[in-house]
Order: structure tokens, then C-alpha cells, then sequence
DNA sequence: TTTATATTTCTACAAATATAGAAATAAAAC
DNA sequence: GTTTTATTTCTATATTTGTAGAAATATAAA
């Protein structure tokens, strides 16, 4: 109902981020498994060259989507499934 | 939990729709005000030309988001309730 | 300290996309 | 019939974006 430029920018950021296949792909496989890194994903997902995943990830991110938690040279990510409900529950299924 | 690749495919389309401000906007505006056509859409969002709206409302109608009922010359819009409950809830809020 | 590993930043580029003007299509009103 | 109105398609263009290699940064391991 009131939605305010702020929040309205937030969201276009958030369905940004998830449309785009290699995006949203990280996003459902962090939704199912928790705490994985960045090499981690990359492994997962074949083809992806390091420096793509760091954009990627920088993006989901950036927009709320992926918490993280950085230990020594890892970073662990998570989806934050509060906003996850929010705007993209499909995630969550 | 098993997304398939058609599913999927399906996400992202919608997604990338809502990703872009002036799409969000139209479908903000079509949750609140249902039947709008494509003029009316125009004339409350200042600033797009005709063939832009057009555009923007075939990607939002592409991906399963709006439904549309001919009437003469116009074509009405409104939101696909079922789907935006599924992928983007934050439009019906 | 040197080496290895994890991630980011820089740089470049091809592909995708948002935009709008002009022309085309279609249906209504006159 | 002609004219007006609604929408789409065509075309072009400026901008954004996904991609990855190379270099940089940072931390851990040896």
C-alpha cells in the first residue's frame, strides 16, 4: 500500500538481483544449504569463474538478500530468510 | 525444494520483470487499481512514451504476472494475484 | 618467510536492455 | 467512407550488465 521510494528501491534491487538464472540458482542453493562459501558455490555451480561469483554474490548481498559470515579467508552465506519471505518466498519452497 | 528447469526459468522472467523500476511501478499500480489500460498506465507514470509502456507491459504479461482482457481498442490489465502470491507477495502488501 | 588458498578489484568486451520516434495495425467514432 | 484513438512493431541508440582473465589483497599453512 505505502510503499516509499526507499523500500521501492530496495525491492527493484532484490528482483534484480534474482533475475538472473546463475543469481537466482545461488540463491535456492543457499536457501537449501546454509553456510557455504564462496568456493564452495563455485564448485556447484560448474563454469562460473571466481571473479563472476564475487560480483554476483556482491549483489545479493548488497540488496539484503545473503547474509554472510567471515571466518579467516572464508566468507559463509546464508539467505536471509526474513526478507526472503518478504519479497521472494518462492525461494523457500 | 525440487524447482525444474521450466520453473525456474519462469522465476527469472518474472523476477527480471519486477526488477526495473518503471515495471515495478506498473504493478504496483495494477495491484492497487484493477482494469487499467494501457494509456491509463501512461498517464498516471509521467514521462513514458507509448511504445516503452508497451514494452514493459508484454515482459510483465510474458512472464505470467499480468492478465489481460481485450475490449475494443483497449486492453486491460490487471495483476495475476496466484502468481504474485507465489513469486513477489511484497506487490500485494 | 615463503607458499598456498580465498576472495576482491581492475579492466575489457560482447551481449542484453531501456528508451523513444516513426510507421504500422486495429478498432471505434463521426 | 474519413478521422481519431489505442496499441504494437520496427529501428536505432545509449546504457547497463554478465562474463572472465589478470593483478591485488588477505589470511592461513608450511
Amino acid at each position: 500500500m505505502e510503499h516509499n521510494h526507499a523500500e521501492l528501491q530496495q525491492a527493484v534491487k532484490i528482483y534484480k538481483a534474482l533475475g538472473e538464472p546463475t543469481r537466482l540458482k545461488i540463491a535456492l542453493l543457499l536457501t537449501e544449504e546454509r553456510n557455504l562459501c564462496c568456493s564452495d558455490i563455485g564448485s556447484k555451480l560448474e563454469c562460473v569463474a571466481g571473479s563472476t561469483l564475487s560480483h554476483h554474490l556482491k549483489q545479493l548481498t548488497d540488496c539484503g538478500l545473503l547474509k554472510l559470515r567471515k571466518d579467516g579467508t572464508y566468507i559463509y552465506y546464508s539467505v536471509n530468510r526474513e526478507i526472503a519471505q518478504k519479497y521472494a518466498p518462492y525461494l523457500l519452497e
